[in-house]
DNA sequence: TCCGATATGAACTGATAAGTTCATTTCAAG
DNA sequence: CTTGAAATGAACTTATCAGTTCATATCGGA
């Protein structure tokens, strides 16, 4: 099995949640974020996240001082990856329409992928027994489009082709518009996959809905 | 304890889904109820429901055959009693704004309950496991809101005071907006109590969207 | 090549929980 | 009051799983 080393070489560095490093340790996350992702928490059993791993349970346990902490960081650490991939967003100067289309594309293909669905579940099922869960999920997931999108919506609001009072409730109608046939299809189970027109739809039902409300038609 | 007796008395009736009923069928049934509202499904353990009902362990598998059947029949005792408190609708005659003003606080007060919250977590974190179980939930719950929705704005449509081409993705997306601004917070326990500003503002801003975007001004 | 840090595995503890069993008791209908 | 269905409770089986322990083996850097 291939694995990436360590960053740096250090071997023995504690990091900032009680957790320590080590050789092994990038693999025991990967093994830790199969099992989790596939099973959810409280189904996941350590013993299965060392087999996949590849690594003995004593190995798991020298790294994390218990099954909880070591959610904690797999959730942590996915939050931030998935965060980076989604680096690029709209660029400056294209037109609202556009832009606001590329956006809303965006959240509905984070929503509907394998990930995001499966981290909402575990996120929302078990929110209530993590302290802070919720909130890291949030501030490195949907959050992050949050502020994305209200920088973005205020610099159109200077153009002068969108006239917004209060930028954050329209941030978020913009999100949920995006869920709009969507999001309660994939979580009640009454649709396998979604197909591209059933997307389209989404999409540009929120933009049109967005531009009558907003536009100025300038 | 006072519990309602058997409708029709009949004591040894098995209903449609394998489940045998008797004398404390009622008792047994809310125990279970409050047990797994608190707890969740894997977390709630019947010994606990037992003693929670007061009533034998043994007598909770002679109604039910296991944890789980026992889960989803009172999913789908819960999710019809809500559906039946909530009948009540927005009325033939008043105006589309305070029509769409009562349907969006009573969205927004449905999702803020106590409920209305753990249902869905419930549901959403342990739907992949549990088939079916998303769907009758839907089914029951805004998938009745989305009819009634619909039937609603489809008169409005008629009167011309609205235009609307796709009734099912409007009624999606008003039912989406209404949740803007309060999902969230609630979901990832970003806010205990939201106060009733924040859900008069998401109210208001879901009525004036979808005026702007599907009314006509007649 | 040598050394100290790291990993191993396999057995072990302790706890919890689902589901079963059965001799005994309660209850309600006739 | 009688009778049979329903309920009891407490012990029991079986299984799973988190977390520990330790003697041994491996590995990478110097």
């Amino acid at each position: 099995m291939i694995y990436a080393s360590p960053k740096g070489g250090v071997m023995n560095a504690r990091s900032d949640h009680g957790v320590r490093r080590g050789r092994k340790f990038d693999q025991v996350l990967e093994g830790a974020r199969k099992v989790f992702l596939r099973d959810g928490f409280e189904r996941a059993s350590v013993d299965e996240i060392a087999r996949v791993a590849g690594v003995s349970k004593a190995t798991i346990y020298a790294y994390f001082p218990d099954k909880q902490l070591m959610f904690l960081e797999v959730a942590r650490c996915e939050c931030h990856r998935q965060t980076e991939e989604a680096e690029a967003m709209v660029g400056g100067e294209v037109p609202v329409r556009v832009a606001l289309t590329i956006a809303a594309e965006r959240i509905a293909a984070f929503q509907m992928s394998d990930f995001g669905q499966r981290m909402f579940r575990i996120v929302v099922g078990e929110g209530e027994r993590f302290p802070g869960l919720g909130r890291e999920f949030y501030d490195f997931g949907p959050g992050l489009i949050h502020e994305r999108l209200v920088h973005h919506l205020a610099s159109y609001v200077e153009q002068g082709v969108l006239k917004i009072d209060d930028l954050h409730l329209a941030a978020d109608q913009f999100a949920q518009l995006c869920k709009a046939g969507i999001q309660e299809k994939l979580l009640f189970g009454m649709a396998e996959k979604l197909t591209p027109e059933d997307v389209h739809r989404s999409v540009h039902g929120a933009v049109d809905m967005f531009l009558a409300r907003y536009g100025t038609g300038a």
